[in-house]
DNA sequence: AATTCGGGGAT
DNA sequence: ATCCCAGAATT
């Protein structure tokens, strides 16, 4: 049995690799303008890397075109009102990250500018770990490593870890900083990020163009697929709830949700708590002719939710709640877009 | 170390 | 149905 494999070779294969087949995207610097010393703007990247937390490229991308239209700088953004940007983002989940983008743009703004180093980027909310590398690396050319799931997928698989999940992501953080080459770093994180998300895919991984198939320690053992090993997922349970649309005029009440929870300082339809078993035992929010109009569906990370969505029209509005006329209605996170559409199908 | 936090697309 | 996605913050 040979001992450890050598990566040594890594970081030039890969590199010239990805001077050849690097994705296009919006927030980038392509490898042959950065030859020619054109820089990211690090605005630019920050705000990228925090949309794709968790977050298909394909689903982040609209909001990254209308965040930097609306907001162009950071200080632009850091000006901005906080309902307009929880607005903005409402459709791309887990909203602690709008709530922290703004404070993190304050903060800049309050700094001069972005800081340039892992150690003290990291110290700005919403920026952990692996952000701080990418931003580290990719606007500012620092020695960073940026580990995200396609690289933990790429290494698990280049060193076949088979031993407990958590404990071989720090094995795997460890290699990769040990990896990052002196000289165009932030290259090498985007490059480690684009083989896994092109070549090193989840299922059916494409060995056969992978420029690191030699050093591959899953692709010898012939099931490169069966990596990386993750303990299973608990089943989602499922929850249910009431919404209501109340209607005074041409105008349907809205609430704002408090900052800490989920879908935190979201605008919202009332309703009924979500109790983990059961039905919600509470009364509507104002003595009224209900009418159910129909259910909704919707998953989330842990739990599903199946939702009850009541109408009624009202003689006076409650002082206690958003108002808004039906057609500007915005800003509503998924589930309440969904029950909302119900009411007004032609909205 | 485990849990919370969204949403949609691919398989 | 299950997994995944340029993970971070909280408990």
């Amino acid at each position: 049995m040979p001992g450890k494999r050598s990566f040594k070779e890594l970081p030039a294969r890969l590199l010239a690799w990805y001077d050849k087949h690097a994705r296009d995207l919006p927030w980038r610097v392509s490898p042959a303008d950065r030859a020619l010393g054109k820089r990211p703007d690090p605005y630019r990247i920050w705000l990228s890397e925090i949309m794709l937390q968790q977050t298909t490229i394909p689903h982040g991308t609209p909001y990254f075109h209308a965040f930097t239209q609306r907001w162009p700088t950071v200080e632009a953004l850091a000006n901005s009102r906080d309902e307009e940007v929880m607005t903005a983002w409402a459709g791309l989940g887990y909203y602690a990250r709008a709530r922290n983008l703004l404070k993190c743009a304050r903060e800049v703004v309050a700094l001069g500018g972005f800081p340039e180093t892992e150690k003290t980027l990291v110290k700005l909310p919403g920026i952990g770990p692996y952000t701080a590398g990418a931003i580290a690396a990719i606007a500012f050319d620092q020695q960073a490593a940026a580990v995200d799931g396609n690289v933990d997928r790429v290494f698990a698989r280049l060193l076949a870890l088979k031993g407990e999940w958590a404990e071989e992501k720090k094995v795997i953080a460890a290699e990769v900083r040990a990896l990052v080459p002196e000289k165009r770093p932030g290259v090498f994180a985007e490059a480690l990020m684009d083989l896994g998300a092109t070549i090193c895919t989840p299922t059916r991984p494409n060995c056969l163009i992978c420029p690191l198939a030699d050093m591959c320690a899953a692709r010898a053992e012939g099931e490169p697929d069966t990596y990386p090993r993750k303990p299973a997922k608990a089943a989602t349970k499922v929850r249910h709830g009431v919404a209501y649309v109340l209607l005074e005029g041409d105008e349907v009440m809205l609430v704002r949700r408090p900052d800490k929870g989920l879908l935190g300082g979201m605008l919202a339809l009332p309703g009924t708590e979500w109790p983990k078993s059961g039905m919600p035992d509470e009364a509507p929010p104002v003595e009224a002719n209900w009418e159910t109009i129909g259910e909704v569906r919707h998953v989330f990370t842990h739990f599903a939710l199946i939702l009850t969505v009541k109408q009624a029209r009202l003689t006076a509005k409650r002082p206690d709640g958003v108002w808004t006329p039906i057609r500007d209605v915005e800003g509503l996170p998924s589930v309440f877009a969904k029950a909302f559409l119900l009411a007004l199908p032609e909205a």
